[in-house]
DNA sequence: CCCCACATGTAATCCGTTACATGATTAT
DNA sequence: ATAATCATGTAACGGATTACATGTGGGG
């Protein structure tokens, strides 16, 4: 139940129309969070019969017609309420740890590759990062939402060098494991 | 597409059961894969209907008698296929950082001791790991496989690693900010 | 006039979650 | 006997994903 907070979170943030909304999901709230246009616009219309956001009167509601939203009093109470619940951390799913145990019974064929590919996406990934952090959050910027909004970009950074290290790690174990001693 | 992967992994390692797999999956693969066992009864009767798993012969199947199943070579296919296949990886989803963004808008009330609870869990994962480390994976145990099995391990370690520092540096900020510059 | 980009949706399907149902085995 | 536990399922719901549908406005 985050996606709802999660659009309530960025039309506080700046109210926005749908399409607007999944381009912000696209960068941003979407480095931790994402969503596609199908998933916001049905919870835009939920969040709208819940009273928790209202179209912004300016705009006439024809379809094709942008809409923009803002959040309302009770969208802000109901966000506070649930950010401050106690709720237990998901256990971690990734696929391609499953595939490598997989790999162990069912031979490595074609995962160095697949490791390859992922740290490529990781190094790519944590490059985009440290120039947001260099671009935003130079000197100066030190009032308590900027040292929040660092916080959090510095668990990406903070995830994607983990990564980096970790695939680069496992790549060195491929290179040792001799090819005739290797699972198939 | 993942759990039907998860349990052909976890029959070729040892055939199982039901009710054994949802154990294994409570530990061990679940580490990285997690599922419930009304998800695994139902991806067992798939994979059977598909003919890559079969009941071991033995038993006999009725309601509340044990059933076992062991691969058949097309889901030992399969599994190979898809391990190789090429795939990309899943946008990060983390409910606490979203809370963390949500908080910087709404206020940061009740966000602290989210953080506390979640570094205890973490500290604890790590814990555990550490202890399977140990106990299995001491000298000696170097073949191809063992090696697989310990860099998945050191994954999880690794990951635990990062989240108790990075908890610990997000609880440093707080104690810093101030109450009254607080965001409400 | 037509195509394309912008913008907002609907429909179908699959996966995960929660609650419930039912039979078999074992201990008291 | 009966209660607890082991074991295998069904049903209902909701979220996520993918494919498709519809309307608007601007440029060539």
């Amino acid at each position: 139940m985050s996606l709802p907070h999660a659009i309530l979170t960025a039309l506080l943030e700046k109210p926005s129309s749908g399409l607007e909304l999944t381009r912000r999901f696209d960068r941003s709230i979407g480095y931790f969070w994402s969503a596609t246009h199908q998933q916001i616009y049905r919870e835009l219309g939920k969040l709208e019969a819940e009273g928790y956001i209202r179209a912004l009167p300016s705009e006439q509601p024809a379809r094709g017609q942008k809409k923009s939203y803002e959040v309302l009093p009770a969208g802000r109470d109901e966000l506070a309420r649930w950010t401050a619940t106690a709720q237990e951390p998901k256990p971690l799913r990734d696929a391609l740890l499953l595939r490598l145990r997989a790999s162990a019974v069912v031979g490595t064929e074609g995962i160095e590759a697949e490791l390859r590919r992922h740290l490529a996406r990781h190094q790519r990934q944590l490059t985009e990062y440290e120039e947001i952090e260099e671009r935003d959050f130079g000197p100066g910027r030190d009032t308590p939402q900027d040292r929040l909004q660092h916080l959090i970009l510095r668990a990406g950074i903070d995830l994607e060098t983990f990564w980096t290290r970790w695939l680069t790690q496992a790549l060195e174990t491929f290179e040792r494991l001799p090819a005739e001693e290797r699972p198939s």
